[in-house]
DNA sequence: TGAACATAGTTGCATATGGAATCTTGTTGA
DNA sequence: TCAACAAGATTCCATATGCAACTATGTTCA
């Protein structure tokens, strides 16, 4: 194996792609479960309730979750069935639509919020102490910072 | 919002996610541009690379990289076409079959493996001094740990 | 031994995905 | 002003996914 990185930057990359898919894959069935969201979903509507008026612009929101354009535009679909969430037409821009969290919408979040933190806790909260939490804020935002940008010059 | 858990580990966990998104992101789509193989196909051609004589039952494969059997199957199968993997069939056990790493899957995947260090140089080496990703390497296995035991006891 | 149960892997089915093409609206510059 | 180009969102299409059902083999225990 070519030596591009060192052994220690790799490693931690694998370490955390493995946390990463056990974790996520346990709160996905465990939210499953009990309250017929996914995990995705339970993002969609978290990254709405944190904006402004519980509402952003469709492409907004995809950027911020990574989903692709037409992927959420379904998503979204899928929810305003459900009546999570709903369209509300941007006054600006003849061609833009928010999605906006409806109450409903929060509230199954909220709901769903409990299973999340227990399982947070379960997983999280018991192997790191508050001082490497804070540590790991740290070093995640800063690698979040650049690998963003790195997209984003290509 | 309740706090079940500290504010601080909902945090990490959401700054871990979103560092994740972005390098995954970022990682899988030069790979896919310039190999022609997604970031999943990488990570089977490298488990299988790292276990003894290259193999591993269906089965073990699925549980390590996190895929569903099924799912498992066809990406197999995939890569059986393309000549990157076989299968051999398992002597104890005439249910079972072994996924085998070939020498054109390797070097595939050893000419990917300068694409993905050379994307994690910049997303993270240039963010995590040494020291920093030894941390690193500390709580994301702590995590996965504990992750892959909350799994597994339910 | 052999009937009941468990396990490895595959297949059918319904659903979800991203990328390219499309439609509509906005912006720019001669 | 209006022609060319850009941008927001959706739809089309091919592909990938997981779950449940299935086939074939292995294990257990009366």
């Amino acid at each position: 194996m070519p030596h591009i990185i060192s052994q220690n930057h790799h490693r931690a990359w694998r370490s955390f792609l493995t946390a990463q898919s056990w974790t996520t894959k346990e709160l996905d069935s465990r939210l499953r479960k009990a309250n017929q969201i996914s995990l995705d979903v339970y993002e969609v509507l978290l990254t709405l309730e944190e904006a402004t008026d519980h509402r952003l612009r469709m492409s907004d929101l995809a950027e911020t979750i990574l989903f692709s354009r037409s992927g959420l535009t379904r998503m979204i679909d899928r929810l305003e069935e459900q009546g999570y969430v709903r369209r509300d037409p941007c006054p600006d821009d003849r061609r833009g639509w928010f999605a906006v969290a409806t109450d409903a919408g929060m509230k199954v979040r909220h709901r769903a919020c409990d299973i999340v933190q227990t399982a947070l806790k379960e997983c999280w909260e018991e192997s790191l102490s508050e001082e490497e939490a804070k540590t790991l804020i740290r070093l995640m935002d800063r690698v979040a910072t650049r690998s963003r940008a790195a997209g984003k010059t290509k």
